[in-house]
Parts: structure tokens; C-alpha cells; sequence
DNA sequence: CTAGGGTTAG
């Protein structure tokens, strides 16, 4: 007998039921298949006849089976649905459905199962639900199809109604429908309803169950529970890969990257083969270690597995070059690519960001913000269109490189798109006004966002605090936490540093009691520092208060051995209250970490070219334009009553003497000159400095601004200060070098 | 009928 058209048949062999060995209370219902037999002779000779062995495409197959006047067996239909389900073709699916119907074969349960199934993919789960509901007969796998639907139509809920709808019908669970319902708690994060599912597993004793470990794991991971998803992944009995993916990426994912390493070696010896999902997984863990050296020994792993061509795989490994400022490997990559997606595009746009971040000096730093852009442009180019990945990375760039033309560019282009409504780009948008000094564009992004994450809270806070408006700060703390978002330690910082920045001292620790025992948070230096901050403005008023202080200086350098900024806060601290002996101690202690010089970079962007400057820069000689405003921009300060104070320089321990008298040309003072020199009147000033202002540049600035009439704004490396008419928003105590 | 991954904001 000639064979089936491959279409009608294709090569799809049903499995029979699982390796469900256990016993559920009576399973024996999951006999479902007896008609999903592939073994019987169909009735579609006529078919055969007529086309030979000639594949009939989708449309054929479909034409054929309208114009049959009577039923055929299952395994006709079956492969057409699969065609149906990955062309999500709806309406085809419903001639099928209606074919079945009008000629008698929905009896079928294993075959109107299936068609349940494919409305599920399909997204339409109103029709799956009202054709279940007409079935004469259904079992489990029915039920289970259609909670499978609800969960990838993103309601999880409707599933779990299902899954209790289902008990309440008299079917038991099997293993299948059991990890279905623990993935709707997974995406609903309800430990709680998970708990109830998995004490249903204790009881039954199928906790060593593939399916039901595997999906333990992933909920107990997902709810940031690292030790139960281990647990429950050693649990299983048969462990297969995606059992070892899920338990690796469950480290990652819980900031155990070590752990996961070890688990990728230990899958290794125990024989079980990595796929393309556990490779993207260990080189992310990779990213987070910077480990480079595992990396490209998982890479070459990789290729003898065969996954040199495989896009993800390739997409990681390539942004794990990145990561650790590789660009020229990620770039062979990147060129050697067959095809590239999206995500490649994203990944070079990100990683250029990152390196931006991670960067030794400001110079690079800006210079791989710049190729970010570059990348960016060249993406919009190309055929594809940016989503909201690009937008959140590439604004991210704008922020720190404080380009707010190609910021609001992009803010537009986000309009155009339709991703300006996605919470994360919105994010970016607030912290992007925010960098470039425009606290009113960020407060206009932030109440047109219609979903706000912790993220978005914390970025908005942030803003009135690095802003100076602390009460606005902290009724938005406030807000924040009637609205029943958990702050965590980055709102801290941001709260911290808003009752700081108005001197409430009080406030401030209370918050900081707040922050370790209702939310469980440890502090970090920033936290110190901000205390520090609020030390330094009390003074020496109440000796309780300064124990408080050195208490937190201490922290601070013990968290914080290697910073050199770390060090001139500690340093002016402990001069001010003249504790010599803690100076010198301090000095010994920086000798010791051979804690290097600061670099003082500034630059500013005028238009679409960034210019950088460094102290007393060549570029800036003497007797230039540069050289001659400052010249007379510091006799006219002068005459409103300036006097360049000296700052204390670090680690040339031999200079120290002569900074009094010097008047120093920071960065930051050449980079605004300059821009006063090329930019039209009127225009802000927006200025990036790679460490903390000093106090004289901070008072000079503050005159520049009143003799100019212009807004500069300058971000250095711990906050922004925005100079109006002679006043800064950082109330003056963002500089204590 | 089920389960897994890479690119993301403070």
C-alpha cells in the first residue's frame, strides 16, 4: 500500500502515557489513546489515490478535508492541527473543528482533546473553554490542556479555577496536570498556593517525579527561594537536562553563580548532555563572574556539541565577551555571525553599555557610550526595528553620557513605537531626565507611566533626592509604601540621602532602623556614606551623634577598602574634628591598599560631539579663550566676595602644602568654560565629571552661574548638581572634598 | 497534555 501523504501523517508518534509509575488515585482514566491508534488503516485511500506520494501542502490538506463528506481516524486530523498551531490559523481551526462535528467524530476524546489543545495555543481560550465544556465525555489530559492554554494566555488564575473546577468533577491529577498548576504558581508567585500543591505531592509520594521536581524547582526559584528549588531539584529521581537547566539557572537567578557552576560540572560527569538552554544559562553565570576563562571553555565545549551556529548560544557567549571588555573577540563574533537577531543587536548595544559602566577611566567610559550609539544607529539602518530592550539600553547611555537631545529623540521615537507604554523603558525615560538634570521631564514620565515598578518608585525618589527636593523624596517614599511596593536598598540610598540632604538627622536614622528591621535590609557603604553625610552636617553638636558618625566611617572603609573617594570623605571627617591620629591611621591604611590617585575627567556634549577635559588641560592653554574666561570669571567672582579655598589632594602627600595657594583648574571648570564659549545663551550646561566636586569648584560654579545667567548642571560621580542663579540643588553638602 | 534559556531600568 502506498503511504499517507507526508502531511496528513507527517512523522508524529504519539507517546503513550508518561512515566507517571506512580499511583495516583485512580488513573486509570489515562487510557485515553485507544483511538489515537496509528497502526489501523485510514479512510482516505481516495486521497492517496489521487496524489500519490506527493506532499499536499497545508492549504491542500485542508481543501480536502472540507470537501470530504465523512469522517476520517484521528492521525488525519491531527497533523493538520499541528500545521494550524504553528500558523495560529484560528479560522482553519474552526473549519476542522466543524468538520469533525458534522460528520460525527467528536466522540473522540483523544482527538477533541487535541483540537482543545490547539485552541489553547492558538490564544483562544474562549473557544477552548466552551468546546470543553460540550464534550460529552473528558478526562484529564482535557482538563489539563485547557489549563495548559490559560497559562500561556498569561491566566494563571483561570487556571488554577480550572485545575480546582477539575477535582471538584471527580478527575485526579497526574503528573502533567500537577506541573501545569505549580507553573500557574510560579507566575501568580504564590508560595503559599504552591505549598498546598506540593503537600498534595508529599502525600501522594510523587515528589521524585521528572515533571513535578522540574517544576518545583523552577516555582521555588522564581519566589527567590534558592534552597527549597535545590531541594526539591535533589528530589528528583530522574533528572533529565532541563531538570539541571532549571536547577543552574535557579542559582543564577538567585545570585549563586558559584553554585551553579558547580552544578553545570557535576551534570557534566553525571552524563547528562547540555542543550542550547543550559549554555546561555552557565554563560550568563559566567557574565556575573566575569569569568572568562570558564567561559570560553564552555564555548568550546559548545561547538563540539554542535551549537557553533546556534544564534542564542553564540548571542551569550559574544555579550560575555563584552562584559569583560573583550570587544575585539565579541566583535569577531559578532562579524562571523550567520544571521543575527535582535537580541545580538542588543546584546553589543548592552554590553557596550556595560563596559561604559565597568569602565577604568571616564575617558573610555565615553567613548563606549559612544559605540553604543554607533551600534544603535547602525541597528536603525538595518531591517529591524529596535524594541524595548534597545530603548531601555540605549537610554541608559543617554543618561550617563547626559545627551538629552539624542534622549528626547529617543523618548519621541519610543512614542512613535509604541514602547513608551513598556514599564521598564518608562524607567529609563525618568532616569534619563533625571541625569540630564530635568527633574520636570522626569516627574512628567513618571506620572504618565500607567504600571510602576519598585524600580520606577526607587527612580523617581532618586531623582527628587539627587534633585534637593527631600520632601517631595519622601512623601513619594511614603506613596510608595501605601501602594504596597517593598523598597529595597537602592530606595534606602535614595531616602537616606534625601534626610540628609535636609538635615534631618532623626528622620534619617529612623529610616535607617526602618530599612534594617522591617525590611530586613543589610546596609551597604552607600547607606554609610549617607549617614556620614548627615554626620558631617550635624557637626559636632551632640557626641552621641558623632559616635554615630565614626561609627558609620568605620563601616565605610571596611566595606570600601580600595576607594579613593572612600578615603577623602574619611580624611576630611577626621581633620575637621581635628583626630589626627585617625588621619594619619587612615593614610597608613591607604599606603597599605595602594590606593591609587582619583582621576578627574569632565566632559560635556555640545550637539552631536562630546568634548573631554582633564585638569589644567593641554587643550586649554594658557592664554586661550578657555584660559582667559576663567581668568575673568575669577576676578568678577572674586569681586562678589570668592576666595578660592585650597582642597585637600590626595595620596601626593608632599603637594599637600602647596594646594592653598594654588588656584586649580579641575576639569569641571574647563568643561563649563568651554561650553559657555560654544553653546548658545540660554542653553544649560550639562557637564559629567568622573569624581565628587571639591568645594572650591563647587562655590566658583555656583558664582558662575549668577555671572552668567546660565544653568549648569554637573554630575559628578555621587550626585547631580544643578547651579540656578547662584544656589545648587545639592544644598551644599553633596561636596565635602 | 507538561517543564528550561540569552538581551532589561535604580
Amino acid at each position: 500500500m502506498a503511504s499517507l501523504p507526508s502531511v496528513l501523517v507527517g512523522n508524529n508518534t504519539l507517546k503513550l502515557q508518561p512515566d507517571f509509575k506512580k499511583h495516583l488515585p485512580n488513573t486509570s482514566n489515562l487510557s485515553i489513546h485507544q483511538k489515537g491508534n496509528y497502526n489501523n488503516k485510514t479512510s482516505t485511500t481516495q486521497l492517496v489515490e489521487s496524489h500519490e506520494s506527493v506532499s499536499l501542502d497545508f492549504r491542500e490538506a485542508l481543501s480536502v478535508i472540507q470537501d470530504g463528506t465523512s469522517g476520517f481516524e484521528s492521525n488525519v486530523y491531527i497533523p493538520i492541527l499541528q500545521e494550524c498551531v504553528k500558523n495560529r490559523s484560528v479560522s482553519e481551526t474552526q473549519m476542522i473543528h466543524a468538520h469533525i462535528i458534522k460528520t460525527g467524530t467528536f466522540e473522540d476524546l483523544y482527538l477533541m482533546t487535541f483540537v482543545v489543545n490547539v485552541y489553547g495555543k492558538c490564544g483562544e481560550m474562549d473557544f477552548a473553554r466552551k468546546l470543553l465544556d460540550q464534550l460529552p465525555k473528558k478526562n484529564v489530559v482535557t482538563w489539563t490542556s485547557l489549563m495548559s492554554g490559560y497559562i500561556q494566555s498569561l491566566e494563571p488564575i483561570v487556571a488554577v479555577r480550572v485545575f480546582s473546577e477539575m477535582l471538584e468533577d471527580g478527575t485526579y491529577p497526574t503528573n502533567f496536570t500537577l506541573g501545569v498548576v505549580l507553573h500557574a504558581c510560579t507566575l501568580l508567585y504564590s508560595v503559599k498556593l504552591g505549598e498546598q500543591i506540593h503537600g498534595f505531592i508529599v502525600k501522594y509520594q510523587v515528589e521524585d517525579d521528572t515533571s513535578i521536581g522540574n517544576a518545583l524547582s523552577c516555582l521555588y526559584s522564581k519566589c527567590g527561594s534558592l534552597d527549597s528549588a535545590v531541594k526539591a531539584f535533589s528530589r528528583t529521581g530522574d533528572k533529565n537536562v532541563i531538570s539541571w537547566t532549571t536547577a543552574i539557572s535557579a542559582c543564577g537567578d538567585n545570585g549563586d553563580s558559584v553554585k551553579g557552576l558547580s552544578l553545570f560540572t557535576e551534570m557534566l560527569y553525571d552524563g547528562v548532555e547540555p542543550n542550547e538552554y543550559t549554555f546561555t544559562s552557565v554563560m550568563s553565570l559566567c557574565c556575573v563572574m566575569q569569568a572568562l576563562g570558564v567561559g570560553s571553555q564552555v564555548h568550546s565545549l559548545s561547538i563540539k556539541l554542535g551549537y557553533q551556529y546556534n544564534l542564542p548560544v553564540t548571542n551569550s557567549i559574544m555579550y560575555l565577551y563584552l562584559k569583560c571588555g573583550h570587544i575585539d573577540e565579541a566583535k569577531k563574533l559578532f562579524e562571523g555571525m550567520e544571521t543575527i537577531s535582535l537580541v545580538t543587536w542588543n546584546a553589543m548595544i548592552a554590553g557596550h553599555a556595560q563596559m561604559m559602566e565597568q569602565a577604568e577611566d571616564s575617558l573610555s567610559a565615553h567613548s563606549s557610550g559612544m559605540e553604543a550609539l554607533n551600534i544603535f544607529k547602525r541597528l536603525n539602518r538595518s531591517n529591524m526595528k529596535p524594541d524595548l530592550f534597545t530603548f531601555s539600553s540605549v537610554l541608559t547611555v543617554c543618561s550617563a553620557l547626559v545627551a538629552l537631545e539624542q534622549g528626547e529623540q529617543l523618548h519621541a521615537q519610543t512614542i512613535k513605537t509604541g514602547y513608551l507604554s513598556d514599564v521598564v523603558v518608562g524607567t529609563a525615560l525618568v532616569n534619563m531626565y533625571n541625569k540630564c538634570g530635568s527633574i520636570e521631564k522626569a516627574c512628567k514620565a513618571f506620572i504618565e507611566m500607567s504600571i510602576r515598578t519598585m524600580i520606577s518608585w526607587t527612580s523617581m525618589i532618586t531623582a527628587f533626592s539627587q534633585h534637593g527636593h527631600s520632601q517631595q523624596a519622601l512623601q513619594l517614599f511614603e506613596d510608595m509604601r501605601l501602594a504596597g511596593v517593598r523598597p529595597n536598598k537602592i530606595t534606602f540610598v535614595a531616602v537616606l540621602s534625601a534626610c540628609s540632604h535636609a538635615g534631618m538627622v532623626d528622620e534619617g536614622l529612623a529610616y535607617f532602623k526602618m530599612m534594617k528591621h522591617e525590611y530586613k535590609i543589610k546596609p551597604v557603604t552607600d547607606h554609610y556614606a549617607c549617614l556620614i553625610d548627615m554626620y558631617v552636617r550635624l557637626g559636632c553638636r551632640s557626641h552621641g551623634k558623632l559616635e554615630l558618625g565614626f561609627y558609620a566611617a568605620e563601616q565605610l572603609l571596611n566595606l570600601n577598602p580600595k576607594d579613593c573617594e572612600t578615603y577623602v570623605l574619611l580624611l576630611n571627617m577626621y581633620l575637621n574634628a581635628g583626630r589626627y591620629q585617625d588621619v594619619s591611621r587612615v593614610r597608613k591604611r591607604m599606603k597599605e591598599e595602594k590606593v591609587g590617585k582619583l582621576k578627574d575627567w569632565s566632559w560635556i556634549s555640545i550637539r552631536d560631539k562630546v568634548h573631554s577635559f582633564k585638569p589644567d588641560d593641554r587643550l586649554c592653554p594658557p592664554g586661550g579663550e578657555v584660559d582667559l574666561l576663567l581668568g575673568d570669571l575669577l576676578e568678577k567672582a572674586r569681586n562678589i566676595g570668592y576666595e578660592p579655598h585650597g582642597s585637600l589632594e590626595v595620596t601626593d602627600e608632599e603637594e599637600e602644602d602647596k594646594t592653598t595657594s594654588k588656584i586649580i583648574h579641575h576639569s569641571e571648570k574647563l568643561a563649563v568654560a568651554y561650553g559657555l564659549l560654544n553653546s548658545p545663551n540660554a542653553v544649560p550646561i550639562r557637564v559629567i565629571k568622573s569624581i565628587s566636586m571639591c568645594r572650591d569648584c563647587h562655590s566658583f560654579i555656583k558664582l558662575i552661574s549668577v555671572l552668567t545667567e546660565r544653568d549648569i548642571i554637573i554630575r559628578d560621580s555621587k550626585r547631580l548638581h544643578k547651579f540656578v542663579n547662584g544656589q545648587c540643588s545639592c544644598g551644599d553638602f553633596g561636596s565635602l572634598m
